[in-house]
DNA sequence: CGGTAATCTAGAACAAGTTTCAGACTTGAT
DNA sequence: ATCAAGTCTGAAACTTGTTCTAGATTACCG
C-alpha cells in the first residue's frame, strides 16, 4: 500500500505524538534539510525571508512536498522553533542554574535562554512571530512548544510535584516571556528591559513556595 | 500647496500625536469610513477577513488611498484597536472598578474588557493578532496601544504617582493579559484559564503596594 | 520480478497584500 | 479665475503564500 511511508508531520522522537507514522530515512532527511534551510534562511532575515519557494529550493526539495511535510509557514517555523527548543533543554540540563531560591533559578534560565536568542535574533524573530501569530490550524504544534517550555522552567524551579498555584505561577511567566520577547524584536523594549520584566514575574514564585499555603 | 490639507479641524485629541499633519473634514471622514469598515469585516471573519481590497470597496475609498491612510494591513488593525481602546477607556472611567484592593479592580477592569472582547472573538482576533505580528515599522503605533493599555490599568489602580516597581508590575499584567488573549483566541486556553492568569499576575501588585511605602 | 498505491517533482495557477501609474480632482494661493 | 501641488481614483502589475495537476519515482506486497 504505502510507499515511502505517510504523511509526516511533528517530532522525529519516538515517545511524543501519538499518530505520527514513522518516516523513511530519506524522509526523515528530507525533513531535516528542510528544517535546516529553514533556521539558515530565518537566521539572516528573519520571518519576511523564509520564504517557502526558498526553503523548497535550499532544501532540494519540490514546493509541493515541503507543504506536504509542513502545512504552512507557520507550521514550518513553528516546528523549527521546537527543535531548537529542545536543543535549549539539553544544554540547560548540562548545566542547571545556581540560584538560591526557585525564582532565581527560574530568572537565570530565563535569560540565559534570551541571551540564545540574541546571538541569533533573526532568527528568533521568526520562530516567535510564527508562535504568536498561529492560528487555531497550528494549536497542537503550539501546544507542545508551550509544554517544552513549561517542562523548562519547572526544571529550573526544582520541583516535582508542583502546586495548582506554582502551576499558575509558570503559566504568567510563559505569558511574560513570550510578550516580553516580542516587544524586545519589535523593538520597542530594550534587553534591560527584558531582563526587567523576567525578573519581576519570577518574584510570583517566592509569593507561592516560600512562605505561603502550598 | 497642499490640496486637501491644512484644515486643522479635528483629530479629536489634541494631545496625542507631534507630527500629525491635521486632516481635512473629508479626510477625517474617509478615516472614519476606513476604520469603521475594517472593524466591521473584522467583526465577521477575524483578521483573515479583513481584505484590503474588500476594505477599500467598502469604505468608498480607492486601494491607493487606503494605503496612503495605513501603510499596511497591520496599521490598519492596530490602528483600528487604538479605536476600540479608546472607546472602552471611555466606558470604564464611567463605572470604575469596586474592588477593595488595588489588585482586584485591576483584575476586575482587565476581566470587563475581556468580556467585551469576548462578544467580538473575531474582532479581538483581527485586534490582537495584528498587534503581536506587528513589526518595527509599527513600534509607534504600537506603543500608542501600550501607552493606553498602561493608563487604563494604572487608572484601575487608583495611583497618581507610581513606584518604578508598580509599573514594573504594571508593565509584567501588560504581558500576562496579551499573551493569555491570545492563548484564548487560538483555542489553546479557556476563558477561566484566561481569568486564573489574570488574578494569578494581579498578585504581583499586592507584592509592590501594601507593605511598601505608597 | 511485477503491480500498485503512495510519494515526489516540476511547474502552472490562484489569492491576497502591496506597489505603481496615468489621469482626474481639490485645495489654497496668487 | 487661474495655477501649482498635493490627493484621489481605477486598474494593472508584482510578490509571496498556497493549491493543483500530470507524470516520474519509490516502497512494499505477493
Amino acid at each position: 500500500m504505502p510507499a515511502e511511508a505517510k504523511v509526516p508531520s511533528s517530532t522525529a522522537r519516538p515517545a511524543a505524538q501519538p499518530a505520527t507514522p514513522p518516516l523513511t530515512e530519506r524522509q526523515e532527511a528530507r525533513r531535516r534539510r528542510i528544517l535546516h534551510a529553514s533556521a539558515q534562511l530565518a537566521g539572516r532575515g528573519g520571518f519576511d525571508a523564509v520564504q517557502m519557494r526558498e526553503v523548497a529550493e535550499s532544501s532540494q526539495v519540490a514546493l509541493g512536498t515541503l507543504y506536504r511535510y509542513f502545512p504552512s509557514k507557520v507550521h514550518l517555523l513553528v516546528a523549527t522553533m521546537q527543535d531548537q527548543l529542545e536543543h535549549l533543554h539539553r544544554t540547560l540540563r548540562k548545566k542547571p542554574p545556581a540560584g538560591e531560591t526557585a525564582a532565581e533559578r527560574v530568572a537565570e534560565t530565563l535569560m540565559r535562554a534570551f541571551r540564545a536568542l540574541q546571538r541569533e535574533p533573526h532568527l528568533a524573530d521568526a520562530m516567535v512571530r510564527a508562535l504568536t501569530f498561529a492560528d487555531r490550524s497550528v494549536s497542537p504544534e503550539v501546544d507542545q512548544v508551550s509544554r517544552q517550555t513549561t517542562a523548562i522552567i519547572l526544571d529550573a524551579m526544582g520541583l516535582e510535584d508542583p502546586t495548582p498555584e506554582q502551576l499558575a505561577a509558570v503559566r504568567v511567566i510563559e505569558h511574560t516571556w513570550h510578550s516580553a520577547l516580542i516587544t524586545w524584536l519589535s523593538g520597542r523594549a530594550s534587553i534591560a528591559q527584558v531582563r526587567i520584566d523576567i525578573e519581576t514575574v519570577c518574584r510570583l514564585i517566592d509569593l507561592t513556595d516560600p512562605a505561603g499555603r502550598a
